[in-house]
DNA sequence: GCTTGAGCTCAACTTAGCTTGAGGTTGTAG
DNA sequence: CTACAACCTCAAGCTAAGTTGAGCTCAAGC
């Protein structure tokens, strides 16, 4: 590692935690865009380990890699994420975390109101409510119920 | 559909709104245990309608098929799930989102005390905390971090 | 100038929760 | 009694988020 700006992907996984392997794939992902040297190697600026850092943050807050790439590709091309940038973001994932403690919060309350109910009825349960699953999922395991 | 007490497959995915493979996936997985006919068919009891509504319902609640598998399995074997049952089960859901809604806001509160800071650092950073994130997931993706 | 660790690519494997398809059988309506 | 829908069993495929391995190349120290 010698003491140039540039960072090789196993110094970056030195300073992230990171796996090697899994930085490969970040940058597969579009979260990072590495310049090569004449040999092909990876080489990563300095900025990239806020980067990465940002990334592991935001998965521990429950976004998706997906989602993490919109945030960052929202950062104004060619410079620098400054703190400003970081802090837009960061209400940004407020936002999601507000929505997904409000949706919980739904739901225990209409379970709430099914204890004691028992009946578990297709048409009649407040917890079994097909409006509710439609798109709420996404891709993946899809119920093809709404066919 | 014959009237008789047994239900075919097919018969059961109209009544639950599930796909047949779907139902098929259920049994391979333990959550549900049709007869056979001579031929070779399933053939599901009527409560099994309400045991597949019960599996519905769980998954909404953010339960995996594991967790379902261990809620089913602690009914007395052999009899059909009563109210009384579904309740306890119900019951037992209810902590499990306590629980998911008491983490979340936990983190939304160190989100809070981050907005403005911008550090985003690995050493610094409350958000970042590895320890949080031992264990914290299970099976599947795993950082090799703590290697 | 060569050896060796680090890096490269590409493909296959993991878990969860299913779907889709191929190829063959059952059961029931007419 | 036959036709055809519905059923059967595999096997393979999908997504997310990576890991692991094979086989090969790069770069840096001695």
């Amino acid at each position: 590692m010698a003491k140039t700006a540039l960072l090789s992907i196993g110094d970056l996984a030195a300073r992230t935690g990171l796996a090697v392997s899994a930085i490969r794939f970040y940058e597969e992902k579009g979260l990072v865009h590495p310049l090569r040297s004449a040999g092909g190697q990876r080489r990563f600026l300095r900025s990239d380990i806020r980067r990465l850092s940002f990334i592991l943050i935001a998965q521990q807050l429950g976004l998706s890699i997906r989602e993490i790439a919109e945030q960052l590709d929202r950062l104004p091309q060619g410079r620098n994420p400054t703190q400003r940038d970081w802090t837009r973001i960061s209400k940004a994932i407020r936002s999601t975390i507000d929505a997904r403690i409000a949706e919980l919060e739904r739901t225990r309350d209409r379970l709430d109101g099914c204890i004691g109910c028992g009946c578990l009825s297709l048409k009649k349960c407040q917890l079994y409510n097909p409006e509710d699953r439609a798109g709420l999922k996404g891709p993946g395991p899809r119920h093809l119920i709404d066919g």
